[in-house]
DNA sequence: TATGAATGAGGGTTCATTCAT
DNA sequence: CATGAATGAACCCTCATTCAT
């Protein structure tokens, strides 16, 4: 890479992580293009050089820490050991819950405007260069285990949704109660989800 | 009611009125006051005598719509004369999906903007006059039914968290597979989260 | 009128005078929108109150100017009790060229955005309250007159396209000749128009 | 020609070509220079290195294309062997109405930066390499007739500006009659605008 | 000569809010 | 209570021009 696309990179980059600082210290809304570009240290024209306008910019921004995220729980999984389907689906959804509550700030980020379309786009089709495809993982994940799903899709779909939505409410607000204590009753219907979604073992 | 209570009244519900229409015809980014109060045939000034902002009315509006909306779904539970719990509360998501799906502009409306917390707000301390506070119904329910359940609240969460997000993605577009694909998964995924905040039946 | 409506009228005319100063000082393509009500001394959002951009304020300037013109000429006709036809015209003519030759800028502002199609839009259905319709009273002055012409509006045409050409180079640029040369060229050309366009008397 | 003239040339050519397409299609105040050096297939910087801006481009343009056009009609009438000085001049007029009335891209353009001045730096003072000289061609076909005129520039001057401003409005807008039917009053009007400048034949 | 990333002033336009009537 | 003209800050975005490569 030569010294002026290189230069390009970190314009690039260095826009992408102000307008991620400003959309979750001060939300998409009341962050504006000026914004971004003056706590950047560019020029407005640059802006409109790498994207098209403030949505565009947070699309990537959902794809690529979304990725970022699913990545590092799965890293985690096989750092780990976990053999069994539905303990390494726990364990990931643990990973990633712990890591919002840690990161509230993503978590606002993320959940205000994730969504399965967007999911999709982001982990299934990672629009970043590096991102990585959590769907396809997801597929292994199945295959390696010695089970048979029907319709995995909806099963992810399902135990995704359900999630998404319900740590939102509760890591951020305690609501309807902290997230400690709702883990135990989601945890056990993710392992109900999973369990009826699997085609009962063909022994002989 | 004097007649300039009336008036008063008339002019609040056209604004009301108004601004649901243009937020689920053209987004609440879009709709400005100015259309809101043009549309509705008052003048922009008037719009300040009854709500604050923007973000005011629309809260107002939210809280009203999914009320009529759960409201209706009761009626229809009381109607059908359904008898058990489980069999009540999947009529209720059936009815209210169904509602949804042939108002899909409400259904926008209501995801785009709802929350465990403005849901709470909504139906547990219903803000307008009429509205019905569901949160009470649904506790009625359980008492009606001869169960015992651990947790009810967190239980009702998981359910609305995951009805909600899901039929968003579903009813809106097909992704990842149609309402009535849908549907059985997740009726099925209820019947398992109310099974199990069920507390052994206590025989004696 | 009430109070209200004159403040109206009066806001609307500081635009309009502002506008036109600056449009004949800087020209209209450097002349910004800024630039105007900040010497009109009213704010940015006023101006959309009244004019939908800058080529809408332009052409409304365009048919009062020209309309204002016209009346005044036509006004010394009948001072000077001018009365055979084409008399008239060369007066009328004659007139509007000193007009313009004393006020270059109204020149500028009037020869480069004026057209036969604006022309007739400005003064044959004119577009503000008070302007008057030139093209009645050119009809009129053919009536009065004993003659009969073939063609009278190409006869116009051909005269004012004619004249407004040649006059912009002539008296801005003394090109190819200074006005005074040019008009017994041009006066001697309008006169060769109108006795072509002229039905052969019929005597008896 | 060298190579690299060659090259320099070509890359000149294609910025004026694209220019004037762009020009004709989308106007001149809304074509960017962006726009042009895009579909010329150059970069940025290389336009400033052939052209002072974009009016710089348009003058060029301009004069070569008035030049191109009053070229092949001053052929056409040397291959028709036109004799006399008056049936040469409306030759030319109408040569030139009939290519514009063909190419009506090209009359928007040219009219409407078209004036005496810009029409004499292009043709009287040929700004590009091949262009030719009009004014000398006219002067010529001047004393070849065997007539004697006083102020010819003038007489000229009447008739260009006359043919160019009625032919915009009534080629472009059929205002205010087709050109079919304005031809013969124009035409009528140029040969009373020669002869009117026709000194009395000097017989013996 | 040729490139094209970077600039940044300044353009047009919107719209929530106020306040005299 | 009701009005709606007026405000003006703040927005997004364009684009001519430069200059290091």
């Amino acid at each position: 890479m030569g010294k002026l696309d290189l230069n390009k990179k970190q314009k690039k980059d260095s826009l992408l992580n102000t307008a991620f600082d400003l959309f979750i210290t001060q939300g998409i809304n009341k962050t504006t293009i000026s914004d971004i570009v003056k706590n950047a240290g560019v020029a407005k024209g640059t802006f409109y050089l790498y994207f098209k306008d403030k949505y565009d910019i947070r699309n990537k921004l959902i794809s690529h820490k979304s990725s970022q995220l699913f990545s590092k729980a799965h890293n985690a999984v096989l750092a780990n050991k976990i053999e069994k389907f539905d303990d390494s689906i726990i364990f990931i959804v643990d990973y990633v819950i712990d890591e919002l509550n840690k990161n509230k700030s993503l978590l606002t980020f993320l959940s205000k405007n994730l969504s399965w379309g967007v999911f999709k786009k982001a982990l299934i089709n990672p629009a970043l260069d590096s991102d990585v495809n959590f769907y396809e993982i997801y597929l292994n994940m199945i295959e390696n285990s010695k089970c048979v799903f029907i319709e995995p899709e909806i099963m992810l779909f399902l135990i995704l949704e359900l999630v998404g939505s319900t740590c939102y409410s509760s890591i951020l607000y305690n609501e309807p109660v902290e997230i400690s204590v709702l883990k135990p009753h989601l945890y056990d219907t993710i392992r109900n989800i999973i369990k009826s979604h699997q085609k009962p073992e063909d022994e002989s």
